[in-house]
RNA sequence: GCCGCCAUCGUCUAGCCCGGUCAGGACGCCAGGUUUUCAUCCUGGAAAUCAGGGGUUCGAAUCCCCUUGGCGGUACCA
């Protein structure tokens, strides 16, 4: 019943952290799916056990339900962080199927086309090494193929440590049509008798992919560009178990500025680590999926939504080449989300970045309150780019503030006409009523006392206002600290001349 | 080494399939304007001999061939 159901998988493995390359190929399986009312399912390839760590499933789990990558299948955590799974296609867990491809590998042997093998790792590296130096492609020289019946049976009685090996078939060329790149063909003779089973019981990756997406009736397989070549040999698993073969779509690489595989190194790779930065999930969704895929047809859209995506998603339209992550242009995508948000939106998101930073903790209550901080966040909103830099450049609204004198002064002005101009503000501003207490008005009756000699009256009240030369204007500032800390400001900057 | 993938402004990319607009847009950069400053915003600009070389053609980024470069794979990792 699944047969023509489109079906695609996000399948990782838990080490570690969400890196953006795979949140990416996540996106676009399930981006793929959602355009063409299929499926998309969430599994999980534990099958090293060596790099297994801990806690990675529960990220894993967490930033795809964060980015709101909903799956209809596979492993899920409840609301006490929990794992638990849905789906009649399960178990979701690879470690969990072990039976399952034990019985799928014995299925190969017996049909002739994976065979026992019982040389150990050290023999194997060392063939590796000679074939290398003399110039030949390092692969299995199938000496186990060679091996009886009885001699097999006999070996295993007694004990000895065995791995399945895929038997290759050598002749012709095996090819397959890559949904991005089009024909990729192989020669056969160059494919590798490739581990299917470890020696641990645990199937390797090559293995268990194979016979998990026909088993899930997966449709489509999304996947990074690594997977190119080693693709023919899945083929021929299919081939002989005898089941069709899904279609490939191999994805370009995330790469540094350098041109290099996106590494750890040159920056940030964890999806994690972009939030604890301050970037909003639609700006990374939004910056993701355009590295390597774009609307094509004359649009020149840039902001898409991923409820817009979902409908717009078209696998034709993804590049072939490998893109470089340019954080300036994350960095503007982000600025244009923050520019969208509503004032409870971005006080609500504000809060955890200014509760991480001194001169916010060290506030007085007051400049703590809700309807002062959004007033904050209405000046700063339009000149954010990053969450995380929530008022580091107005700091002013938080603490005391500290300035020469001479940084009150417009152009040449006297002690006199300074004081004079900061008593204009005081009156101006002691004029203006609780009801009229906002930004337009303020800059009104500012304007109007001002005359044609702005810059005399208004930057005194800036510095006055902030202690600062670069701010806001003094009308938001005066807006935002209200008129009593405006007031006091004021007089504290004439007690300074 | 062998195998494979890829190649348009600094970056993300449109155009390539179905040859013929100054090779278009965005980020970034520069300049001007608005804002008393900075940022925002607006306007303008510089920026790709379409990796290089050969063909085919009246005409090629677009079709063909070769070369080069980058990257990936070559594990009891995925």
């Amino acid at each position: 019943m699944l047969e023509n159901k489109i079906r695609t998988r996000f399948a990782p493995s838990p080490t570690g952290y969400m890196h953006v390359g795979n949140f990416r190929t996540a996106l676009y399986a399930y981006l793929f799916a959602k355009r063409n009312g299929g499926d998309f399912l969430l599994r999980i390839e534990d099958t090293d056990k060596k790099r297994y760590v801990p806690d990675a499933l529960e990220k894993l789990i967490k930033i795809i339900n964060w980015a709101g990558l909903d799956y209809v299948e596979g492993v899920y955590m409840d609301g006490d962080g929990k794992f638990f799974q849905k789906g009649d296609y399960g178990p979701y867990i690879q470690s969990e199927r072990l039976e399952i491809y034990g019985k799928c590998a014995q299925q190969l042997v017996e049909s002739g086309t994976a065979y026992y093998c019982f040389c150990d790792e050290e023999t194997l590296e060392k063939k590796r090494q000679e074939q290398t130096a003399n110039k030949q492609a390092p692969m299995y020289d199938r000496t186990c193929l060679k091996l009886a019946p009885e001699e097999i049976q006999e070996k295993i009685a007694k004990g000895e440590k065995y791995v399945i090996r895929q038997k290759i078939n050598t002749a012709g060329i095996t090819k397959y049509k890559d949904l991005i790149r089009g024909e990729i063909e192989f020669k056969n003779e160059l494919l590798d008798d490739q581990i299917l089973m470890k020696s641990d019981g645990y199937p390797t990756y090559n293995f268990a992919n194979v016979v998990d997406d026909h088993l899930m009736g997966i449709s489509h397989i999304l996947r990074g560009e690594e997977f190119i070549s080693s693709t023919p040999k899945y083929i021929q698993l299919y081939q002989n178990f005898g089941w069709n073969a899904p279609e490939f779509a191999h994805l370009p690489l995330l790469l540094n500025p350098d041109k290099t595989k996106l590494s750890k190194r040159q920056g940030d790779v964890a999806v994690e680590d972009y939030i604890k930065n301050g970037y909003l999930k639609e700006a990374i969704i939004n910056f993701v999926v355009l590295l390597g895929w774009n609307m094509g047809e004359g649009s020149t859209q840039e902001i898409f939504s991923l409820r817009e995506l979902e409908q717009v998603f078209d696998l034709k339209r993804v590049h072939k080449a490998g893109a470089v992550f340019d954080l300036k242009r994350l960095d503007w995508i982000n600025a244009q989300y923050i520019k969208k948000l509503s004032a409870d939106e971005l006080y609500g998101k504000s809060l955890e970045f200014l509760a991480q930073k001194d001169f916010y903790l060290n506030a007085p209550e007051n400049m703590k309150t809700e309807e002062y901080l959004k007033k904050v966040l209405t000046v700063e909103q339009e000149r954010l780019v990053k969450l995380s830099e929530v008022g580091e450049n107005n700091k002013f609204f938080f603490t005391d503030i500290e300035y020469g004198k001479d940084m009150l002064r417009w152009k040449d002005m006297s002690d006199e006409a300074l004081k004079e101009s900061l008593e204009k503000s005081i009156a101006v501003l002691s004029g203006i009523g609780a009801d009229g207490w906002e930004t337009k008005n303020i800059e009104e009756k500012l304007f109007a006392a001002a005359g044609d000699k702005k810059g005399d009256l208004l930057w005194p009240l800036r510095v006055a206002l902030s202690g600062a030369q670069k701010s806001p204007s003094p009308m938001e500032l005066a807006w935002v600290l209200g008129k009593q800390e405006s007031l006091n400001r004021l007089r504290g900057a004439i007690d300074r001349i």
